[in-house]
RNA sequence: GGGCGGUUAGCUCAGUUGGUAGAGCGUCUCGUUUACACCGAGAAUGUCGGGAGUUCGAGCCUCUCACCGCCCA
């Protein structure tokens, strides 16, 4: 016997064991012999992370999809796995060393540290899979990959050497947003652009030998409203530290004001006097000739727009901080460095890079770039050098009215990267790293799409994509982290001409390969050289007890003099260094397909399950991720990575808030399941998954969903202690009873309309369908109606509807599984004591597969049945007749067919309409209440009880309603132009329903008249 | 500033070739009848953001305005 109540929390666990226990999640499980595979790859959460509401949603409908499939006999895989987060493992590690008092990255070392790492992981890595499991992610968990496994490892080194032999990944210097605290590159999708409260201040950049012109100002209509001689431009800006590093001030070439300057040079209001730095005033049409003075100082080396500018103009890009973000203390003198930069900028040759030349002022070295800009915004301002307004204010003592000139600093809204992780403000820096040089593999991607081989979901992802990748920018895949996989590119001296290895040369000789057993031979065929050291900077001695400490410190210098004086004595001898730098995790993550199946190696699964079929995926990394997925499997096995991308939107609050720790708004979808159990979660992410919008997620409606799971259960229950017990040759093409048939006909339409909705990854749609069908029509009405017969006396007919009632109920649990997998499987294994035994778990049983068993007249008798219970219920309420009174029910009118139902469904109706009996009269007795159903008239007499003018009222009410369509109807058939122009089928159909609504009036209009 | 999306019942949202506006929740009324009060029965509620156009016909197509959101600058 069914428990009362369903208690998912006693449920969930153990039928996750024993899914668990039987294989049922293998890849292959259930399987039909020679079936087509279906596979998706889970998009690898962090392994840092546990379980938040977007994986939730992700995970409830790749998990739908991938049941239904299992259900239906396809071949099917669900790959797991997670990646490695460079950054914020690497922050969990390091955060939990100072938490324990042990020693710090740095002191530890790179090789310890990374242990570390791989300890926290086999202790803490486990999480999120073991909450996706709580979900019921039917994932073949004997499969879960993470990207630091040593194949996929060797995977993305291979796919790393390949793409650089082929040249599509090359070393440069650019600017990146890099994170002052973690000293690293970063990708655009963990800086946080946030909206904050900032300054804008107004500067003087006097122009060079004390030149004058006049600044003119025109209003719209061209009239004069400002003339005057100045010896200066003004200059906005809201980082005013940058200022140091300007290489030019550009104006828009349209610009009047400016004109008369442009080409001339202007000085830079800062730093020591004699040394003065004077840039060039150029055209661009970067600046805003609206905004701020139109003016705009370019800072080349740390403004984004700032360096495509110096790009287009070719001005020097000056670096001005370290990798913690303080002002560089590096280099030559600021007087000797100043006196190059004046060269280049009046038109002496710029060296290669000029980022190496710090122009950082003596007194701004090596203070922290806040520090730097109060000291610039002090100095420039004492210098007299600000652009100032007046400001009136009252006096506080003496009350009068003063007017103070002061600076001019513009309070105002401005947007600022911030590390999503680290929460400093992120810099723009010019730094050598690694890119993958997109434009070479990005044609294959957008092909991929454009002629149809892979289709995105929803549609309007197409664009997106193709703005992306059609606009697309290298990617920088080296980050300055030690949790990764370190990049396969070893150091070595480069040649001079005469071919002698030039130890003085900053030039590099790079050597990829996939070890330094490779790199090694690469080495020796260019240098000739009989030994090759991997340089490691955690030797402290060799074979021959060399200490080694200290000895080549920084990269840069590591080749220099210095080694080859180490190895005095030694010929024969190079030492490479491997790039310290590892890859972004999302390189690796763009691997996943392949890298998850086995590649490199031809394994089986490869084979089988490669392309993917599906990939679900939130939308906002299409790009950032499935973009880059496609771009690097076609670059790589020149196949797509997947067939089919569906990107769901965010889950939000009630309210439509994106939830966020500091708000306090986030749902955890741990206690979501905690408190309404799996299956109504996962439910509630399917009904709201409409494509392409938000999800605005409330308890209310999941709660709803729990209801819905209740009333399954009940339902269940029911037809247990009605015998409902399933029968092992139950066809369900011969049943007789017309409730029964029109149920099994519902059946099939309610699975075929899952099936479609699903088909098209109309997830709400199927919901809701499966929802509508079991509640509204299952519960509401089937059972109502098979209660008569269930508690009657006709055996066969009973046998008849106990053996329907349990063979649907099978259906609607096959039906519903995919959705709510627990309370499915646990009623399946309830019922399965009950009539034919269970070949297996509801996981890997079949998906319903009905056809034939809808029958038109079924249907229409019992919608005639259902209606007609409806209207007597409806006109009971309205007429307040007590909910508990059974009341006659008298029919005039009745053609055969109606009589005929209305034999058959006699004690439906007494039971269901609460009548005493059903007489079919002549003619409607007075005092009744009534209601029109197709041909018949039926009657509630109600003797002196009824109230006549309410009744009438109701009636009239009724015949408005119907006038009003009638005259909408008629005006349509009145027009020419509709009868001429609108299709036959239309028209017919408007005058059909004009009849049947005229009869339906005038019947109505009758019961009245029998009113007075 | 550029691009994309949205505006439908009190709330959250469906509405897939243009052809009678829907659901859930909430509200109101009634109700312990062989499952289920996490229930049942019934009811009310919409100039489909404004305006214009195309069309016999527009929530749906076009234009325009307003507001909101997201992405990119």
């Amino acid at each position: 016997m069914l428990e009362k109540k369903y208690q998912p929390n006693n449920v969930e666990q153990k039928i996750h064991e024993q899914w668990m226990e039987t294989e049922a999640f293998k890849a292959g499980a259930g399987a039909e012999e020679g079936a087509e595979c279906f596979s998706i790859v889970i998009p690898p959460p962090n392994v840092t992370g546990s379980l938040h509401i977007g994986h939730a949603l992700n995970n409830t409908l790749q998990d739908i999809l991938v049941r239904w499939h299992r259900m239906r006999g396809f071949d099917t895989l669900w790959q797991p796995g997670v990646d490695h987060a460079g950054i914020a493992t690497q922050m969990v590690v390091e955060r939990q060393l100072a938490e324990q008092n042990l020693p710090s990255r740095a002191e530890m070392g790179r090789e310890k540290f990374i242990e570390k790492v791989w300890e926290w992981k086999e202790q803490s890595g486990g999480v999120i899979s073991n909450q996706l499991k709580r979900l019921g992610a039917s994932c073949d968990w004997s499969r879960e990959r993470f990207t630091m496994d040593e194949g996929f490892h060797d995977a993305v080194l291979k796919v790393f050497v390949e793409m650089y032999n082929k040249e599509q990944i090359y070393r440069g210097k650019r600017l990146v947003n890099w994170d002052p605290h973690f000293e690293t590159a970063i990708s655009d999708l963990e800086v946080e652009n946030t909206e904050v409260k900032g300054h804008m201040w107004h500067f003087k950049y006097p122009l060079a030998a004390g030149q004058t012109y006049t600044y003119v100002e025109k209003d719209e209509d061209g009239n004069i409203t400002l003339s005057e001689e100045r010896d200066y431009i003004s200059i906005a800006t809201t980082r005013p530290e940058t200022m140091l590093g300007d290489g030019a001030v550009a104006v828009h070439p349209d610009d009047e004001r400016y004109s008369l300057i442009v080409g001339k040079l202007c000085e830079i209001p800062v730093g020591p006097k004699q040394h003065r730095r004077l840039i060039p005033i150029i055209t661009d049409e970067y600046p805003d000739p609206d905004f701020g003075s139109g003016a705009v100082k370019i800072t080349g080396a740390h403004d984004f727009n700032d360096y495509e500018v110096a790009k287009r103009n070719n001005i020097p890009l000056y670096a001005l901080m370290d990798t913690k973000g303080h002002m560089r203390a590096d280099g030559l003198p600021y007087s000797e460095a100043a006196t190059i930069a004046k060269n280049i900028a009046e038109g002496g040759e710029a060296p290669k890079d000029a980022s190496q030349i710090n122009l950082v002022p003596q007194e701004y070295r090596g203070m922290d770039r806040f520090e730097a800009r109060k000291r610039v915004i002090a100095d420039i301002t004492a210098e007299g050098l600000a652009v100032m307004h007046d400001v009136s204010r009252k006096d506080k003592e003496s009350g009068e009215e003063v007017t103070e000139t002061i600076p001019y600093v513009e309070n105002k809204k401005i947007m600022i990267p911030f590390g999503d992780r680290s929460k400093v403000v992120i810099e723009p820096m010019l730094t050598d790293q690694w890119y993958v040089d997109t434009a070479k593999i990005v044609g294959p991607a957008i092909d991929a799409v454009k002629s149809g081989e892979i289709t995105l979901m929803p549609e309007a992802q197409r664009k997106v994509y193709f703005h992306w990748l059609e606009n697309i920018e290298p990617w920088c895949i080296s980050r300055q982290l030690w949790w990764g996989h370190q990049i396969p590119v070893w150091y070595g001296p480069a040649k001079k001409k005469n071919g002698e290895v030039d130890y003085t040369s900053s030039e590099r000789k790079e050597f990829c390969g996939s070890s330094f057993e490779e790199v090694a031979e690469k080495a020796k065929a260019y240098y000739g050289a009989i030994h090759i050291f991997d340089f490691n900077p955690s030797w402290d001695k060799t074979a021959d007890g060399y200490t080694y400490l200290d000895v080549f410190s920084p990269i840069e210098n590591f080749h220099r003099a210095q080694v080859a004086d180490y190895f005095a004595g030694y010929d024969d001898i190079i030492v490479l260094e491997r790039d310290p730098d590892v890859l972004d995790t999302w390189f690796s993550s763009g691997l996943w397909p392949i890298g998850t199946l086995g590649w490199p190696e031809e394994t089986e699964e490869m084979e089988k399950y490669f392309p993917t079929s599906v990939l679900i995926t939130g939308f906002d990394i299409i790009f950032f991720w499935v973009a880059r997925m496609i771009m690097m499997q076609k670059s790589v096995v020149g196949q797509i990575p997947f067939k089919t991308v569906y990107t769901h939107a965010l889950v939000r609050d009630e309210k439509g808030k994106k939830m966020s720790k500091s708000v306090g708004n986030v749902i955890d979808p741990l206690v979501l399941i905690e408190e309404y159990g799996a299956d109504a979660s996962r439910f509630t992410f399917a009904a709201m998954a409409a494509p392409g919008a938000d999800l605005k997620l409330s308890m209310n409606r999941v709660a709803g969903y729990r209801n819905f799971v209740t009333k399954i259960w009940n339902a269940a229950r029911f037809l247990e202690m009605n015998e409902c017990a399933r029968v092992a040759d139950f066809d369900p093409k011969i049943t007789s009873m017309p409730i029964n048939r029109w149920i099994l006909g519902a059946t099939e339409k309610a699975v075929a309309d899952v099936s479609a909705s699903l088909e098209k990854f109309r997830f709400n749609d199927a919901a809701s369908s499966a929802y509508e069908f079991v509640w509204g029509t299952f519960c509401d009405w089937y059972i109502e109606l098979a209660k008569p017969t269930l508690m009657g006396d006709d055996e066969e007919l009973k046998t008849e509807t106990r053996a329907t009632a349990a063979f649907v109920l099978d259906q609607i649990l096959a039906l519903l599984h995919p959705f709510m997998p627990f309370v499915t499987e646990e009623l399946w294994a309830q019922t399965a004591g009950e009539g034919k035994n269970r070949q297996n778990m509801l996981v890997i049983s079949a998906w319903p597969d009905l056809s034939g068993l809808i029958d038109e007249n079924a249907n229409s008798e019992i919608n005639w049945l259902v209606d007609l219970i409806s209207g007597i219920r409806s006109v009971r309420a309205e007429m307040n007749v007590p909910a508990g009174a059974k009341i006659p029910l008298v029919v005039t009118g009745a053609n055969e067919l109606s009589e005929q139902r209305i034999k058959t469904h006699h004690s439906a109706i007494l039971r269901l309409a609460r009548i005493e009996e059903v007489s079919l009269v002549q003619s409607v007795p007075e005092k009744s209440a009534q209601l029109v159903l197709n041909e018949a008239n039926f009657a509630l007499p109600l003797g002196d009880v009824i109230d006549i003018d309410a009744e009438k009222q109701r009636l009239n009410k009724e015949i408005a309603k119907m006038d009003a369509e009638i005259s909408q109807i008629e005006k349509k058939l009145g027009n020419q132009q509709f009868l001429a122009k609108a299709p036959v089928e239309i028209v017919e159909k408007q005058k059909l329903r004009s009849d049947e609504l005229v009869d339906l009036r005038t019947r109505l209009a009758g019961a009245v008249a029998k009113l007075s």
